[in-house]
DNA sequence: GACATGTGCGTCAAATCGGCGGAAAAATGC
DNA sequence: GCATTTTTCCGCCGATTTGACGCACATGTC
C-alpha cells in the first residue's frame, strides 16, 4: 500500500519512512509539489502533503488532486500557520498535522484517515464493498466480479464478519460465539466446513484480498 | 497518574505542581537529566523534559527513554531554540512547549498528548513498532522490512511478550508462565528453541534493536 | 586454567492442526 | 410427508508446529 510524502525535508521523509515502512506501508518520496502532481497517478493509497514546498505549494498540489480524485489527503502544516479553516472547508483535505510531529502520530493519523474513508467507501450499513466482492447483510446477498453468489446465511454471516475487519485474525470460538451466538454447543472444527465452502465460491484470482488461515489461531480476511 | 517534571528551575516544578495536582495528576520532581532517567523506571504516565539541564540534557534524557519505551514526552524549550525539527523527527517527542509558558497551556497540552497517545493505543491494540519491525497480536503478524514474516504463534506470542516490554528481561519461567500458560508442564530449555527460530526469522542487520540473551538468567529485547 | 553450568543450534519424533470428502442430522419449502 | 437445502459432524491424511535431546561452544567462578 503505496503512501505519497510530499516534502522538501529529508528529515521528514527518513522519519516517516521508518515507521511507514515499519507498518507495512510503501513510502512513495518526492521532495517538490510537480513530482508530487505526477506521482498520485500511480496507485497511491493515501498521500501526506507539506505546505511550504518549492514550485507549487502544497495547497495547489492538493486543490489539484481534488478536481479529480477522493485520494485521501492529511496535509502538513508549519506550527502557527492558520490552516484549520483552509483545510477544513477550502481544500477538502481529510486532515491536518501541525510541525513538529511525532512520526508515530502521523502513521495513527494515517491509519485513522483510511480507516475513515474506507468505511465511507463502504457506505453506512452492512454492506461491505472490497475489490470485486460485495458483501450486503441487509439483502444477504454476495456479489463476486459483479456476478451473484449463492450464499448460504451462514456462510454470509462468517464472511461478513471477516470481512468487516480485515486483518483482524477471529478464533473459532469467537466466530461461533458471535455468528452462532453464545451459547453453541456444537464443534468448533465447523467452522472449518463454512470456510472451505466459502473459499470453494469466491475464487478470489487476482483481487486484492483472500480468507487466510492463521495456523493455530483461526481465519482472517486479508488484504494484500 | 504519575507526571514527570524534569527541570533545573525550582520555580517551573512549583508552577506546574499545583495545576497538575489540581487536575488530578501527581508531579515527580527531579531536576537534573540523570535522575530523569532513573525516575521512568516508576510508573510514569508523561513526562515533561527541560532541555536545557545540568548534566545530561532534555534531548539526551528524551533519547535515552525512546530507546526503552513509547512513554509520552513532551519537551520544554527556551524561546528562539530551533528544536522543531530535532522534537519532531529525530527525538520522538510527542510535542513541545517554548518558555515562557502558562502553567494552563503545558497542563492543557499534556492532557491532550495523553488523549492521544491513548487513543493510540486503543486504535492499533496491540501493535507494536520499533525500526524495521512491527508486531500485530490482532492480525497475527511480524513484518520485517516491511516484508511479511511467517512466524508460528508461540514465535509470536514471544516475540511480543519481549518487545512489549523493551529492556526488560524475562525468565524462562516468566515466558513460559506468560505464553503457555502456568500449567504448562515442559522442559524450560523449549525457550531456547524458540528464541533460536525467532532469532533465525529475523535478521536485525543495522536496525537498532535485538534480542540478547542474559547468562543465567533469561532473554530481553534491546534497542540500542 | 580447570571446572561447573548455561546457551546455541542441528536434528528428530511426537503432537497438533487444518483441508477435504463424505455422510448424518436438522431446517426449510412445497 | 417428502424432497431439497443447509448445517453439523466424523475421520483420514498430509502439513505444520512444537518440544526434547545431544553436543559443541560460551560464560562465569574459583
Amino acid at each position: 500500500m503505496k503512501i505519497l510524502v510530499a516534502d522538501d525535508d529529508q528529515v521528514v521523509h527518513e522519519a516517516l519512512g521508518i515507521y511507514l515502512r515499519a507498518e507495512g506501508y510503501e513510502p512513495v518520496d518526492v521532495y517538490d509539489g510537480e513530482a508530487a502532481i505526477q506521482a498520485v497517478n500511480q496507485e497511491i493509497a493515501l498521500c501526506v502533503l507539506d505546505i511550504m514546498m518549492p514550485g507549487r505549494s502544497g495547497i495547489e498540489v492538493c486543490k489539484e488532486i481534488r478536481k479529480t480524485s477522493q485520494l485521501p489527503i492529511i496535509m502538513l502544516t508549519a506550527k502557527g500557520e492558520e490552516v484549520d479553516r483552509i483545510v477544513g472547508l477550502e481544500l477538502g483535505a481529510d486532515d491536518y498535522i501541525v510541525k513538529p510531529f511525532s512520526p508515530r502520530e502521523v502513521v495513527a493519523r494515517i491509519k485513522a484517515v483510511l480507516r475513515r474513508t474506507q468505511e465511507q467507501q463502504e457506505g453506512d450499513g452492512s454492506a461491505l464493498v472490497f475489490n470485486g466482492l460485495s458483501i450486503d447483510l441487509k439483502s444477504y446477498t454476495v456479489t463476486l466480479r459483479g456476478e451473484s453468489v449463492i450464499c448460504t446465511p451462514k456462510e454470509i454471516e462468517i464472511l461478513h464478519m471477516l470481512a468487516s475487519n480485515p486483518g483482524q485474525v477471529f478464533t473459532r470460538e469467537q466466530l461461533l460465539n458471535r455468528v452462532w451466538g453464545y451459547d453453541f454447543a456444537g464443534e468448533t472444527r465447523t467452522v472449518d466446513t463454512h470456510i472451505k465452502r466459502i473459499r470453494a465460491k469466491l475464487d478470489n484470482e487476482g483481487l486484492g484480498w483472500s480468507i487466510k488461515t492463521i495456523y493455530g489461531v483461526g481465519y482472517k480476511f486479508e488484504l494484500d
